[in-house]
DNA sequence: GTCTATACGACGATAGAC
DNA sequence: GTCTATCGTCGTATAGAC
């Protein structure tokens, strides 16, 4: 089940990400983080301060590799077109291919059990996104409104669909839906 | 606090709103409900079988109530074009209006307490939204594609200013972008 | 660094008087 | 229907050996 080479600290992290998403964070005790990633308490407390440390471990990692994703497809690409695109393909696969680091970005409220934290609206990979709108729309490619409203209309519709895929709803693979959902954004601002 | 003309049992319903928004189901106590509804334990436990039976009542009444405004919509009017602006309108009033309803209905993850309720994504009001949307196909005023992936684009930007709105990023109140928001959202399906 | 055993507190829920 | 007092459970976190 856990894969043996990881490091005790990482296969602590991915138990706790398979329990939250499936349970959600305060359903899952410290016992079971111990159990399924088969190691003993006092090494869980030995890696991290309590529970809470453990969430916060895996929400910082969570958004540490979404920015240097998006960094990667701020370097790739110039046009605000191709760069929101690319940042909804990577989602969409991202949904795809790890639901659960998915479904614990996007849908977990972590405001419930991290109060240090931003709320995930304004948590960095959010204010990237916000950011590529805003030059887009200096750049001429979006039409001039509130950056919000452009924000919402391009990754809304994204978000929408990974959430109805997390929840079960969908038929295909996400990324299956990938150029028709990117028809229907971009248009909405262009 | 709590309007003293309520029963008991909506003192303590208005009370767990209150909370479950504010602190989230699992950090909030029956302690917390019968202080912050100034009602007794033994009270609580008269009207609601156990804490479950708190949130549960809740989403029954939020979703009930929502399910009636969505028909009144219905009623009212009969191309999807104004049928959706309508919902819309109604969800950014709503959470203008009453943001711990509207927090309760989209932020909370309710399988998480109530495991017997369906995601909400699949709960009678989604299925409203979705259904509206595939008479507009059906009409003709929507563009042939895919249900799911038409609803996240009509639907899937007001839920994320609202969640905005719900996070505090947001300058005006959600009402103030409905037409922006309204234009953006019809343009990439029609 | 890893383990076992255990202390401690908090919470949900009940009992039973009024 | 409403209340107070209390019980039992469960889960976090620590102590301390190896």
């Amino acid at each position: 089940m856990t894969n043996s080479n990881l490091t005790t600290r990482d296969k602590v992290l991915a138990a706790a990400l398979r329990l939250f998403t499936a349970k959600g964070y305060f359903s899952t005790s410290m016992r079971d983080i111990t159990h399924e990633s088969a190691v003993s308490t006092g090494s869980v407390y030995h890696y991290f301060k309590d529970k809470e440390g453990v969430a916060s471990a895996l929400y910082q990692t969570t958004v540490a590799r979404m920015c240097s994703e998006f960094e990667a497809i701020i370097n790739r690409h110039e046009s605000a077109h191709d760069r929101c695109r690319a940042v909804i393909a990577l989602l969409l696969q991202l949904a795809e291919q790890e639901p659960d680091s998915m479904s614990f970005m996007l849908y977990t409220k972590h405001r419930e059990f991290l109060p240090l934290e931003r709320p995930v609206c304004s948590s960095e990979p959010f204010n990237m996104m916000r950011s590529m709108v805003e030059t887009g729309i200096q750049r001429g490619e979006i039409v001039e409104q509130d950056v919000v409203v452009a924000s919402s209309c391009l990754f809304g519709p994204a978000i929408r669909l990974i959430t109805s895929h997390l929840d079960g709803i969908l038929q295909h693979p996400p990324g299956h839906y990938l150029d028709q959902l990117w028809r229907c954004s971009w248009k909405a601002v262009s």
